[in-house]
RNA sequence: GUGGCUAUGGUGUAAUGGUAGCACUAGAGUUUGUGGAACUCUCAGUGGCAGUUCGAAUCUGCUUAGCCACCCCA
């Protein structure tokens, strides 16, 4: 006889039980609240895209498309991709439906899966859940500042703690080309001292080498010349007011001039959130985004200025499971019907729904025909009352009301028991 | 994509080539209409495929998955 086939979830790829879904659950209220107080409505996205969508929007350089997409082609003929990210797609949404006709600035959060294929370790997966947060239509550096705000806020009504906002400005058309030139030829001076990665860089994407983190390239590094002392007037001021602002909200941000993100549709003002952890692990990065002004128009919109950021669910729930962040019971039942025989168990059918009518959530366990086993069950939800309703009583058009806690019993009449019961309960 | 470490019931663990055992959990029960304790019984495992051997959880190879590092990011 053959083996049973062993079926397990694809590599990277988990199944959210329900211990799970209470911080899934509390991320989720914790966005919907603080969307509705700063005007974020919510959005959801089709989990397939065409492949060019992201290929254009992200970058054909960038890892994410290079190597991380879920792309394949389907019976029509169309190449679809699993999305990686949220951006593109709300990009694309907001020209498809003329949004540059609504007032602006256009508003949005959203929450749900993405994917990417890469190797799976800890905080890493290929099917990964954010929840983000986008303004488009808006070019004012008020935004960036407010938006680094909600995912700090976000983060904080989690209850976590030591959180660092770092933050840069990567600059903009008229003055990253400049830098960048400036850097690969800096850089290529001291091609010799570059591990090979770098040297790869050097070609692909300049300043990604400032990134690196291998210890031949610190030195090089350490003198390579700054964008923050290279960007224009325009970016120049933009990133000053960001900081300023920053201030003024008095979050605790470090400016870091070697923070480049990996997707090139970013402009100016780039950040992440991180924790400062005492050992010295990190999770990555919880929370991450920037401004964007140039992505509606390389998807064929309008140009439109934009910034928004994006968090990681698994990686925050993480966190918060070494915080020890803890949650009530979500399902406090109060009353337990137990029933014995056929008769009953008929009549107690009947009367759950009569208890559903009054709003009492009332436990049970009809599968089950031993009282004794049922009213363990009372036991172990930490019912305050047991309904015992049995062939004797279920005939008399009566039931047993019993108190768990004293053990005392009384005999009502089956009419009367929702009314029994909820005034108990309310004493 | 590259390298390193790991893998035993649902969970946590024993067994260094010779009977896969223990604890927890779960289910059923202990004068059959009454919970918490105790006790009894039951379900359930060597990730998969080969190889070495009289004999493999144990040794070897491949594979899968997890973890870690690189890379990159949420």
């Amino acid at each position: 006889m053959a083996k049973k086939p062993k079926f397990q979830t694809p590599t990277g790829m988990h199944d959210i039980l329900p211990e799970d879904q209470r911080y899934f659950q509390k991320i989720q209220n914790t966005c919907e609240d603080i969307a509705n107080f700063y005007g974020f409505q919510k959005i959801e996205t089709p989990i397939l895209e065409e492949a060019e969508l992201f290929s254009r929007g992200l970058g054909l350089a960038t890892d994410v498309v290079q190597k991380q997409m879920f792309s394949f082609r389907t019976k029509g003929g169309d190449y679809l991709t699993l999305r990686p990210e949220q951006t593109a797609s709300i990009a694309r949404a907001y020209i498809e439906q003329g949004m540059q006709n609504l007032p602006q600035p256009v508003k949005f959060w959203h929450l749900g899966p993405f994917f990417r294929y890469e190797h799976p370790q800890s905080g890493r997966f290929r099917q990964f859940w954010q929840f983000g947060f986008e303004v488009l239509g808006e070019e004012n550096s008020v935004l960036d500042a407010q938006i680094i705000q909600i995912f700090y806020n976000i983060l904080r009504e989690l209850k976590l703690k030591n959180l660092i906002i770092e933050v840069n400005s990567i600059g903009d058309s008229q003055c990253r080309p400049y830098y960048k030139k400036l850097l690969a030829s800096y850089f290529k001076s001291r091609e010799a001292a570059l591990c090979s990665d770098c040297r790869r860089r050097l070609r692909e994407n300049p300043l990604r080498i400032l990134d690196c983190k291998e210890e031949k390239c610190q030195p090089v590094k350490a003198q390579a010349p700054q964008i923050l002392d290279h960007l224009c007037e325009t970016c120049h001021k933009h990133f000053r007011e960001v900081l300023e602002f920053l201030d003024e909200l008095e979050l605790p941000y470090h400016l870091n001039p070697y923070l480049v993100r990996g997707l090139d549709y970013y402009t100016k003002t780039v950040f992440e959130i991180i924790e400062d952890s005492p050992d010295g692990k990190t999770l990555g990065t919880l929370a991450g985004g920037g401004r964007y002004d140039t992505l509606v128009k390389i998807l064929g919109g309008k140009e439109t200025p934009a910034v928004g950021g994006a968090g990681g669910m698994e990686r925050i729930i993480q966190l918060m499971k070494t915080k020890a962040v803890r949650f009530p019971r979500e399902r406090k039942v109060e009353v337990f019907l137990a029933q014995l025989g056929d008769l009953a168990k008929r009549k107690s059918l009947k009367l759950i729904e009569d208890f559903r009518e009054a709003q009492i959530l009332v436990g049970e366990s009809l599968g089950r025909d031993s009282l004794k086993a049922q009213l363990k069950m009372a036991d172990r939800i930490g019912a305050r009352y047991s309904l015992i309703l049995g062939q004797k009583e279920a005939l008399e058009g009566t039931i047993i009301i019993r108190d768990m806690v004293s053990g005392r019993q009384e005999i009502v009449k089956l009419d009367k028991v929702v009314k029994e019961t909820a005034k108990r309960l309310k004493k």
